[in-house]
RNA sequence: GGCCUGGUAGUUCAGUUGGUUAGAACGCUAGCCUGUCACGCUAGAGGUCGCGGGUUCGAGCCCCGCUCAGGUCGCCA
């Protein structure tokens, strides 16, 4: 039943762009069946591909072997049809289609595939579970909105391209099996035949060659870069991602923010047709933390953190008084106009903060000149107007104060908090983007599993230059030429100037704990390289996905990705991974560790 | 690894206090229909109630275990 295409089937152009000018002429058209609409001596079918859809028309002047053709035709039945454009009738104009005004009378078709029914209906914004959706992700992707998503991901990456080839960068490709990296996420490893018992790495970033790379005098770097790591999902994670690495030399911190800001202004100009204004605020790290409660901040609203430690200090609210003898601290926001929220509803903000190791949310409201409150009734009528006064209370609004021994604690609720609030009380405005630099992250900070300090960012992380003494007497305390670049809350990128200076590098592995004998076998050939003549140089690299998701207002990354993994970094539709094959481990040299039985997924 | 939510027809869902033959919409199949475009009308087919065990005279519903998907904490230089 179904046939070939024949030289003869020139496809005159997509479905989509079909318009009254093209009306008279005789066209061929080709793609899927969005729906056949029999009305007995009458049938249209809607014809789509990826721009859009044109209305084919069968009727008693149709040759009746078309006419029967067009009659057994079902959805997602490829086909090409031949006929001519004609202006719709009076009345038959469908203003909610581009092709709406005209429609194709088919003088011959040909059924170049038959389609069995389709698990889920090709439709836009379906909520179809996404389970069945990635099992068919190849359906999946035939609808409208799913495909307009990697449709404009490859615009946004082909803007990116052009800014940087323009700016002077060299896109150069490094390699996918490279050496494990001890520091870090965990790697993906890769079996070598030729060498038994050995394993390359699948890159967590193209860090170490960029670097490399610009000793080698290339000056100016950038790749659209495959990344691998092999940590739990997220919404806005996967195992696999794609960054847009860049690296330059001969610069200091703020020639890579005016660059990388450039770029973004570019981006936003061309994609989104938005007048970006830059420089953009830089914040530092410290302040970040204060004002908001996070390393990236989303300044698209207010209810910004405030310390009360000291008025909670010695008070007789004794989960106030306690944490801050604890060395804790206090803190609050003022949710405005929130004194509205139901008992329920600030139960549920506390059962929220609790998922962030707090113990409770305190809270106090001010409704009609009513006073409610979990924990007024504790305090003194000085301290309750303290915390009312440094909080800006007025009447309406909503208190929400966390006090935690740990004061990483009371940050993590407080800045997870405000965003939770802002989500339920609809604060957020759409197609609004809020962007700012997050500066002098910490050097280091200190891991209670290994018991020492490690990178908060990598090991090759430039300390500024003012904290260098504080490096042996104070790790904690010194700060990096480090930087991400936020958006509405989201970290899309992030960086650093990287250490060019040997004994510099030297002294960051020993604060680090790595030994010098650890140093040469995991990073000597970069340390070899340093001695060799190295510029100033440093770099960012922005999370794709994710610039892509924030860009199209989506807020899960796996709609920007043809072929995403699930939560357990498995793929459903080809059931990736698969245990190996007998003779390729034994070819490999390896055997599972007795017990491990592999499952097939 | 922890916590939370969900899994009932092809799809999205409803299913009362545990009680007769598990329903609806869309989709699918067939018939009718000359201007539809979410076509309309008529009829029909379609169920391992995620899997396993338990309680009970009786389980979609209650209990236990598992599994799959999602969110999240830990984790993510």
């Amino acid at each position: 039943m179904a046939v070939n295409l024949k030289s003869t089937d020139k496809r005159t152009k997509y479905c989509g762009e079909f318009r009254p000018a093209d009306i008279g002429k005789r066209v061929c058209a080709m793609g899927w069946v969005q729906r056949q609409r029999d009305l007995g001596s009458l049938i249209f079918i809607d014809l789509r591909d990826r721009t859009g859809i044109v209305q084919l028309a069968f009727d008693t002047d149709t040759d009746k072997s078309v006419f029967d053709t067009a009659f057994g035709i079902r959805a997602e039945y490829v086909i090409c049809a031949h006929g001519v454009v004609r202006q719709r009738g009076e009345g038959a104009v469908n203003p909610n289609l581009p092709t709406g005004e005209i429609e194709i009378a088919v003088e011959e078709i040909k059924i170049l595939s038959a389609a069995e029914t389709a698990p889920f209906e090709i439709v836009e914004n379906s909520n179809v579970r996404s389970e069945l959706r990635l099992k068919y992700r190849y359906l999946d992707l035939r609808r409208p909105d799913i495909m307009r998503n990697i449709l404009e991901r490859s615009k946004i990456s082909n803007l990116t391209r052009r800014f940087f080839e323009e700016n002077g960068f060299v896109d150069i490709e490094t390699p996918n099996l490279i050496k494990p990296t001890p520091e870090g996420a965990r790697d993906y490893l890769v079996p070598s035949r030729v060498h038994k018992g050995n394993f390359y790495a699948l890159p967590q970033s193209p860090q170490i060659y960029k670097q490399l790379l610009m000793l080698s005098g290339f000056d100016r770097y950038f790749q659209i870069a495959r990344c691998f790591r092999d940590e739990d999902l997220r919404a806005d994670r996967q195992p696999e991602f794609t960054q847009i690495d860049l690296e330059m030399s001969f610069v200091t911190r703020d020639d890579i923010l005016e660059m990388v800001e450039r770029y973004l202004q570019f981006l936003f100009k061309e994609y989104k047709g938005i007048d970006l204004q830059i420089p953009l605020t830089r914040m530092t790290y410290a302040e970040a933390m204060e004002r908001f409660g996070s390393d990236k901040p989303d300044l698209r609203f207010g209810m910004e953190l405030r310390d009360l430690t000291d008025i909670a200090r010695g008070c007789s609210f004794k989960v106030f008084a306690g944490a801050v003898e604890a060395g804790g601290s206090v803190r609050g926001i003022n949710v405005k106009g929130g004194a509205g929220l139901s008992r329920k509803e600030i139960d549920s903000l506390t059962d929220y903060v609790k998922t962030y190791r707090a113990k409770g949310l305190a809270w106090y409201k001010l409704n009609n000149g009513e006073i409610s409150s979990s924990y007024a009734k504790f305090l003194s009528d000085d301290e309750n107007a303290a915390i009312g006064a440094k909080l800006g209370l007025e009447e309406g609004d909503l208190l929400l104060i966390v006090a935690a021994e740990k004061p990483q604690v009371v940050f993590d609720s407080l800045g997870a908090l405000r965003c939770e609030v802002a989500r339920r009380l609809n604060l957020i405005k759409k197609n609004e983007y809020k962007l700012l630099w997050v500066v002098e992250f910490p050097l280091f900070e200190y891991s209670e599993e290994e018991g020492r300090y490690v990178s908060t960012h990598h090991p090759f992380t430039m300390p500024m230059e003012e904290d260098m003494d504080l490096l042996d007497s104070d790790p904690g305390k010194v700060r990096s030429i480090a930087y991400d670049i936020v958006i509405n809350g989201t970290e899309a990128g992030g960086g650093s100037m990287r250490i060019h200076r040997p004994e510099v590098q030297a002294k960051m592995f020993e604060c680090l704990g790595i030994s010098k004998e650890d140093a040469d076998r995991k990073f000597g050939f970069l340390v070899d390289a340093y001695r060799y003549g190295a510029p100033p140089h440093g770099g960012l690299a922005f999370g794709l996905d994710r610039l892509v998701t924030l860009m199209l207002g989506l807020d899960d990354i796996r709609d920007v990705i043809a072929f995403p993994k699930v939560q357990n970094a498995s793929e459903l539709m080809t059931g990736a991974p698969a245990p190996g094959e007998a003779s390729a481990l034994s070819e490999l040299g390896i055997c599972l560790a007795e017990g491990v039985v592999p499952e097939e997924l």
